[in-house]
Parts: C-alpha cells; sequence; structure tokens
DNA sequence: CTGAAAGCGCTAACAA
DNA sequence: TTGTTAGCGCTTTCAG
C-alpha cells in the first residue's frame, strides 16, 4: 500500500496547509485563497495547478477546527431533541437534514431524555462548541433561560416544543387546533364523556393540548369534570378513568407514544378499542398507520417542522455572516396547521378516510 | 436585566481566557492551569478564588474550539447511521449516549440514507472535524477503503455492520446464527417451502443472513431452489414468492422494516398470517412487540451494540491519549448473540413464549 | 507558585 | 498575482 503522505510528517498524522505550501513552493496564503474557492482571489492558473497537485499528493483536507477558530464559524448546527427513540425526533431530525441537505453543515446531536438537567448540559456543551446555531426541540427552560440563550451569539430556534416566547425563533404547529380537532371529531362519533390522557405540563405543547380539548368540551356543553384529565403512566390514568362511575368512552391523549401505550392496555385488558373506548392520540408517529394498530392522530407535522426550522435558522446564520452589518430581524414565529389523520381507532370504519399512500414505505 | 458582560467586549461576545486573566489580575497560562483541573498544578489557592470569581463574573466558558486545536482532541465522536428513521438506529445511537454517559464527549450524528456517496462526504466531514472517533453503523465501503480511514488519526469501530475485515474494531452480532435460529424455528412449525426476503447484497449483514437462512435448509434437506430467495421492494417480491408455482407457506425477512412491510402486504391482501404465510423479522425493532403486530424476530441487539461500540471506541481514544505510547493493540472484533424473540407472526400461541417485560414503555 | 512565549492550523488584511 | 504578518483562544514547556 502505497504511503499517502509523502511529506516528513509521521504517518497517520494529515498533512497541513503548511506542507501543502511547501509541496507546491507557494506560500500558505495562496493556498489557503485557492481553497476559500469562492472569494473571488485571482491566482495564476499555473499556480493553480501546482496547489492542486500537492492537495492532492498529499491527501490534504483543511484542519475544520483550525478554520472555526478562524473564521469564528464551525458550519455545524447543534440539534436537541427530548428523545432520540421517539420516533417523532427522528422524523423531525430528517426534516432538518433535508432542509441542509447540501449545505456544509454537520449536526451535533444531543437527546435529552426529557431531563432539564441534561438539557441545560447539552446547550453548555453546543454552546462551547462553538455551533453556528442550535434548534431546541426539547425545551423546558423558561423564558429567562431562553433570553439568556438568545443573549449569545448563536442562533437558535426553538422547534416544535417552543414557547409562548417572542424572544426566540419559533417553529410550531397549532396544538390548540389539533386538540380541538381531535376531540370535535369525538363528539361527532356522539361520545360525551371524553377523557384526556396529558402530557407533563411543564411542556407547552401540552398544556395547548389541554386547553384545546377543554374549549372543544366547553363548547358541547361537556365542561366541568375535572375527573377525566389524567396524567402519568398510561396504563395506571387509564385504570383510574375506567374506574370512575361514569368512566368515559372515548380518550384523547396527548401524544402517540401514550396512545399506543393505551391501546396496548386495552388489548391486555380485552378492551375493545374503538367499541368500548374510542381512542385518538396527537403526533400521526408512522406506526399508527399500521395496519394492525390504526391509530387515528393529529398529525403534528414532525419532518416539516424540523424543514421549517433548518431554513429559519441557515437564514439567521446567513444574515449574521453578511458583510451588510444590520439590526436583527425580529424573531419570526412559525405556525403549521396540524391534521386529523383519520384511522380505526376513533370509531370510523377502517379505510374510510385513511389517505395515506400505500405505498410509501414506513421508515 | 444585568449585563452579564461586565468585560469591554460588545454583548453578544463571549468572554475569552484572557478577559478572565485580566479580571484576576494573573496571566492565561495560569487561568489556563485552573480549568485544567486534573493535571495537579501547583496554584494558590488565594490565586485559585480570584480567577474562579472572574470566571464567575465574566459567565466564562471555554471555547472547545480553540481547546480542540491546542489539544489536538475535540471530545467529540462521530456516529454514521444507515437511517435515522429505522428505529433500530436511534436504539444503537441510544446505546452509544448510554455508555458515554458521564464523560464529555459530544455526539456529531450523520445518517446516509443508505447512500455510498453520502456515507463518504459524513466521513469526510467527521474527519475534517477532528472528532476523536467514529462509530460507523453504516458501512457499504470495501476493505480497501476501511483500511485508508483506519490509517487516518482517529479510532473507527464498526458497528452492526461491520464488515468481516479485521483492519478495526468491530461489534456485531451473529447473523448466520440468528438467521439460523429464525429459519430453523420455522422448520420446527413444520414448513418446508420457506422463502427468504434479503436485504441489499452489498451490506454484509444481509449476508450472513442469507447465508444462515441456506445453512439451514441445507441441513433440513431443503435447499437447492433459489426462486425462494427474494430481494428488493417487499410487496413486489411477495407477490412474486407467492404466484410460484409452489409459493412458500413461510418467510424469513432480513429485517424488520422489510418484516413490517410484509405484514402490511398480507393485510392488504386479506392474507392471513400466520395461517396463510408465517413470517420471521430480524432486529427485534421495538413495534413488533406492540400486540397489533406481534411480529417474531432476531433481535440484533441494537442498544447493546451501540454500547459496545462506544466503550471499545472510548477505550481506544484512552489508549491513544495515554503518557505511554505503545503499539496499539491489534483490532478487537465483539460478536453478541443474537435472540429469537417468539410472538404471534411465526404460528406460535400468542403470548406463548413472549417474555418482554410487560410495564416496560415502548420508547 | 506564576508568567512569557511559542505553537496548534488556518484566514485576512496589507504590502510588495 | 503572491507573500508577510498578525491573530482566532487555548495549552504547554521552560524560566523565573
Amino acid at each position: 500500500m502505497r504511503n499517502r503522505f509523502p511529506s516528513s510528517r509521521p504517518a497517520g498524522q494529515r498533512a497541513t496547509i503548511s506542507d501543502v505550501a511547501a509541496a507546491a513552493g507557494v506560500s500558505k496564503a495562496t493556498v489557503s485563497k485557492f481553497l476559500g474557492g469562492n472569494k473571488n482571489y485571482y491566482i495564476a492558473s499555473e499556480t493553480r495547478e501546482r496547489i492542486a497537485k500537492a492537495i492532492e499528493d498529499l491527501q490534504f483536507a483543511p484542519n475544520a477546527i483550525a478554520q472555526g477558530l478562524s473564521n469564528r464559524r464551525t458550519d455545524t448546527i447543534g440539534v436537541i431533541v427530548a428523545s432520540i427513540t421517539n420516533p417523532f425526533y427522528p422524523e423531525l431530525i430528517a426534516g432538518v437534514e433535508e432542509a441542509l441537505g447540501g449545505s456544509e453543515y454537520t449536526l451535533l446531536l444531543g437527546s435529552t431524555d426529557e431531563q432539564p438537567a441534561k438539557e441545560a448540559a447539552l446547550v453548555r456543551s453546543m454552546l462551547q462548541r462553538r455551533v453556528d446555531g442550535l434548534i431546541m426541540a426539547a425545551v423546558t427552560m423558561d423564558d429567562a433561560e431562553v433570553s439568556r440563550l438568545v443573549d449569545t451569539d448563536v442562533d437558535v430556534v426553538l422547534a416544535s416544543r417552543g414557547l409562548d416566547t417572542t424572544l426566540a425563533d419559533t417553529v410550531v404547529i397549532d396544538n390548540l387546533t389539533g386538540a380541538r380537532q381531535a376531540v370535535e371529531h369525538l363528539l361527532g362519533h356522539g361520545h360525551r364523556r371524553i377523557a384526556h390522557l396529558a402530557g407533563p405540563a411543564d411542556v407547552v405543547p401540552f398544556r395547548y393540548r389541554i386547553e384545546g380539548y377543554r374549549e372543544a368540551m366547553a363548547d358541547a356543553g361537556l365542561d366541568g369534570d375535572e375527573r377525566l384529565v389524567a396524567s402519568g403512566n398510561p396504563a395506571e390514568a387509564m385504570t383510574a378513568l375506567l374506574t370512575l362511575p361514569d368512566p368515559p368512552t372515548a380518550v384523547f391523549v396527548a401524544n402517540d407514544r401514550m396512545a399506543i401505550e393505551v391501546l396496548e392496555f386495552c388489548a391486555g385488558r380485552g378492551i375493545e378499542v374503538p367499541q368500548e373506548l374510542a381512542v385518538v392520540g396527537f403526533d400521526n408517529v408512522w406506526v399508527g398507520r399500521l395496519s394492525g394498530v390504526g391509530l387515528t392522530s393529529v398529525d403534528s407535522k414532525a419532518r416539516a417542522v424540523g424543514r421549517k426550522a433548518a431554513e429559519v435558522l441557515a437564514g439567521r446564520i446567513r444574515a449574521r455572516h453578511a458583510d451588510t452589518v444590520q439590526l436583527p430581524a425580529p424573531p419570526e414565529r412559525t405556525v403549521l396547521q396540524p391534521e386529523l389523520v383519520i384511522r380505526r381507532s376513533c370509531g370510523c370504519v377502517a379505510g374510510e378516510k385513511d389517505d395515506d399512500a400505500p405505498d410509501r414505505s414506513f421508515f
């Protein structure tokens, strides 16, 4: 195997710009200009060739760390999600990657496992690593913390879990409307006792989903029974709900993760879904599409949210690095519309309205 | 809100070690020693306090990029997976994070979408970013490419997709045995016409799964019918298989992603699983556990593989950075044993042997 | 115990 | 068109 490092440095050590300069008989500056590509530096085509050859010979690739230090930008963006194993987030990440497609950005990833301490540590770590921007798809921080974050020199966009804040760019879906749609659909099926299995109240979207539930119930003149709002471990919550004197005939669950557990709970107890209990989830994770699952759910557009978040962030970064110095534009808030996807678990006839592309593969 | 940057630099600019040094009335070198923590530098406790105060006042956090340049290590490890939306990989990533738990490592993530070109680009990008190590859970490279990669100064471990190579540390499961178990189980159910839906042949594990299938069939004196080995789009492949003159009564599918599509295909065609067609998958992705799915599958231990890969890698990095210079140990190959997890789709009675912890949440 | 100085690999004025 | 020089922010000898 021929030695790929003909320079004087020991094997396994990568060539530097100085090696290239020496090999090409030019200065580092010239090589650097050659690398810069974009800026219209003038450099003799003959020199250009010599440099290209040296680079090729030495298998040189610029050290991005050194470039980062000098350029004050790393072409890296951080993505912090709540739970990498919840299929909602890989989908969101895929959206981010999609949007960043051709660009030179690389993703620094972190999963908080829903732990605020881990979230804080990840933010710190990414800031120290000088990411150019940060997409937060896990936010348990309060406004003060967000504002401190926004005060730094990295651009931040809050995705999906976004707070109410107007401090930072935000990409969310309309959780309130989504929740209303779900509950209204259940009302349309004739249900009157509709429960809500809520998510942790320290996560903003869950608060809106509760509110949407309450509004829809109130509009139907069915509000007031707080016993119908449960939370915590799905199995336990369902047990409590179903042993109520006047148990619910339907439940709107705050996300699909929990909704699937409700389905499993019912399967385990021999409770027929949707006959004995109708179930509607939230997120429309791909699993719900499986014919053996058939979960009706509000699509929270994970991929689109990720894509949009990345676009907004890229725009910010571009603006920041633009030559023309100007005040940053005020935070931008994008609200995507969710969409109720109807399947079996709500009581609709199978296939009635399920318009999923049947040939699309699952993952 | 009080200004968090009392130094002279403009808001939004982070304090540097020089700012701290100035504020504490010491030199950068001393501050750096203070930061180093571990090495037993002697520094007066009074100075120590002044520095600590300055750091606190200035909200100083060292620039990891600059540290990286100086230290020649970034405390970052790259993870390249084949497809972030295939639940197998988030699980593997979770294993990596688990193992890296307390340490200061951060993950640089990339998903290749099974495209060799993207894989190459990601490797390049991560190398340029000077990751300390690389976990490749997507390898379509050949030995030559791997060897070139191993020749660099980053430690590489091949996880799950590992080649046959002995050039790099590898953590895999015993795919051949796993496949044999699957097929033997089907044989035990009395099946004689067992098909195999194979994965892309350029991915090593899939080749072993085919081989395991062939061996098991041969051992049962059932080899020879190559028409039973299909590949490509699951729906099309199944259609072809089922229109054979002597169609299979069971199919061993190379991974759960495809197995699930087979299940959907059957549901769509009204083909009863397992009565008309028994199905066994590979990976034991959590989805298969759902009561509405019940997919019998060979567990490929994604989490354990991720964990082990991270441990091996961390060990390598530690060794490389150790003061005592020594020849690197030869590549280490870890082979984890897969495990057949039995559910409905193979023909076993539901619940018969499904020993999943029933209360474990899904994701 | 502390500091001066050199250097990690690259970029960006500014000269030449 | 090319080279010189001075950093980017931190670490690490090596002298005090």
